[in-house]
DNA sequence: TCACTAAACTAACAAGTGTTAGTTTAATGT
DNA sequence: ACATTAAACTAACACTTGTTAGTTTAGTGA
């Protein structure tokens, strides 16, 4: 863990206010205030409003590509790449829950980067879908929709950053485990 | 079917841009452009941006507590309860993909109503969660969690309004049918 | 024909927006 | 003691925001 710098501190802040009220809605004096500054001190820390942005989500929209490669090359059966997926999720969502807010709220507000983060976020899916489709193809999973599987299950994991806050008791481990447990097992007895 | 007047127009026009950009990044101009006015005529139709997104968000989140008011009081076992909660939400969606992502969204960028969506919203999540458990309680579910059973499924009907509009060969049947398979008997084979 | 009305318009407002320029302050290393 | 630097400040900018006031236009019923 590298000391926090001012500009994490500034970032981490932004994070959080825009996980309140989405990026559009928090002013450059909002972020201020919460720093304890005036809002023309924050530029000597950072370029700019959507600067701040890119550097919440890219940096966590990469992580996600980095682990679904690792995921995907691994020699394991289907069902436990899928068991990896919610793992990162659980994972990432953990370690940045209001930077997951901007991602899944505020992706549309970037600008220069918005089609690198689109493009990151297609790939992503696509690998999804195939690890699903290999798995019905092997019989591991039941042959319904792939699609319908995808959305339920990538839903519910981007939604996690809402859900991680009000659970301080569970540990990341636990939840991971009995939320692969509901995806694929069901909840019917 | 009543004949849809100006101010329904500006108010569906509005949802659909605020699906877009969230609601604090459309401006009134924004949406007179989209009407093919300018801003100040709006103004002739409706009261205020606020009372544009109190109409979308307040009149579907009554259709919601409408319809599991209904569910909760049928004498149905509890696993179909959970599939008319399928339905509410698939049904519900389909008639309005851009309200829901505002309802989503920007429900905290309500003044006046903010209280009260809270409390429909906390009432509707307490009535699902009752559904669940008892459901435990009779062994019609699994002795998971419930509240994770909850979430999973909640988040992922909460984002349907994503999802719909990209299947228009799907109807809204088919679709309620498929989700309630992989929510409820799970994907595992 | 005339009064009425729905629905558009132009012009303007006060407040708030992100950002820049230039300055001050306090701590640090030589 | 002095130069440097990080990090705050004040003041201001050009522009955008939601909204109001008053006016014009075109269609409707008496």
């Amino acid at each position: 863990m590298k000391q926090e710098t001012r500009k994490d501190e500034i970032i981490n802040t932004a994070a959080k206010l825009f996980k309140e009220k989405g990026y559009s809605a928090v002013t450059m004096r909002d972020l201020a205030t919460a720093m304890g500054m005036k809002a023309a001190s924050l530029y000597n820390h950072i370029n700019s409003k959507q600067d701040i942005l890119k550097a919440i989500i890219i940096s966590i929209a990469e992580d996600f590509t980095n682990g679904m490669n690792t995921i995907i090359k691994s020699e394991a059966s289907n069902i436990s790449k899928l068991k990896s997926i919610v793992d990162l999720h659980v994972n990432i969502t953990s370690n940045n829950t209001n930077g997951m807010a901007s991602l899944n709220n505020d992706w549309m507000h970037l600008e220069d980067q918005l089609d690198y983060y689109l493009q990151l976020r297609n790939e992503y899916e696509a690998s999804f879908l195939i690890i699903i489709k290999e798995g019905i193809f092997s019989s591991e999973i039941k042959n319904s929709n792939p699609e319908i599987i995808m959305f339920s299950m990538l839903t519910t994991l981007r939604s996690l950053y809402l859900w991680i806050p009000k659970k301080e008791d569970l540990n990341a481990n636990d939840l991971a485990n009995s939320l692969s447990e509901v995806l694929i097992e069901g909840i019917n007895n």
